[in-house]
DNA sequence: TTCTACTTGCAAGTCGTTTGCATTTGTGAT
DNA sequence: ATCACAAATGCAAACGACTTGCAAGTAGAA
């Protein structure tokens, strides 16, 4: 988990906490999330990086990161995945049509509703994540 | 859109009214998503099927299904797509390690605090779907 | 600086899904 | 009933996202 803006942290030490060797791949990884503070995927990592890291490693850093929690992944109904920082938690609205992206806070009456929701279940008595994204299309589609 | 509980309803006048051409491969798919009352993908279909429906068909129409509005697309965080028939509005518990599925209702405080969401956007002024999945660990995995 | 375990690139493989094409089938008109 | 034709299906090949095995390179501790 990041606790800070991801527009100005210490990669190097983001790494290091995560108990990683430190690598120009992954630093330029993390950095390219930061840079483009917006869900993701491994093309667009490799087209950002022409080229100059190869398409399974990128993969394979992807997945690591997810499972370390620096990312998290993002479900966007794209034939691809994608991932995004895992600094706070947020949702989207995503346009169907130029794919176009907003995000919105996660806020206590979500949260509420979600525990609520929990409780009245009975196969389950603990959630450890949830997705939650809208589809629509945007003002300039529309 | 269907309207009545899934177990027993036309399965022939639901193809009529979608336009389509009664035949035993859209009959048969069908009824697997009847009999099994929760989402489903294309190769448990070919299976319980006993391959009398080529995997190709299957593909084609649940695509087709999709677009017409029988069924609905499920993201549950698995390798491949799963559907379910669009006859209620629900979402999903399901368990990362065994799989199991509970279905919870839409409800309408989660659809206002949707419908608020969308008034504070500045980039979309109505959203056409959703989907809100739950996800954790069962009480039997626990 | 050296050693070792971890990381990377490359190429081949996997898996879910799609597509082109020839054949079959449902349905409305005859 | 039968016919004609558009639509649906099966088959095999293709596709795209992703994974894996292996050999070579490299970070970081000693």
């Amino acid at each position: 988990m990041l606790n800070k803006k991801p527009q100005n942290f210490d990669f190097k030490k983001l790494l290091k906490d995560n108990k990683y060797i430190i690598t120009p791949t992954r630093l330029a990884v993390i950095e390219t999330f930061c840079k483009n503070n917006r869900p993701i995927g491994a093309e667009f990592i490799c087209k950002k990086l022409n080229g100059k890291i190869n398409e399974a490693t990128v993969y394979r850093t992807l997945s690591s990161f997810e499972k370390s929690g620096i990312l998290r992944k993002v479900d966007l109904r794209k034939d691809s995945t994608y991932f995004e920082l895992n600094n706070d938690h947020h949702h989207h609205i995503v346009c169907t049509k130029c794919g176009e992206i907003e995000d919105f806070k996660e806020n206590i009456e979500i949260e509420k509703l979600l525990k609520k929701v929990v409780v009245d279940s009975k196969k389950f008595k603990s959630i450890e994540e949830h997705s939650l994204e809208l589809f629509g299309l945007c003002r300039v589609c529309n």
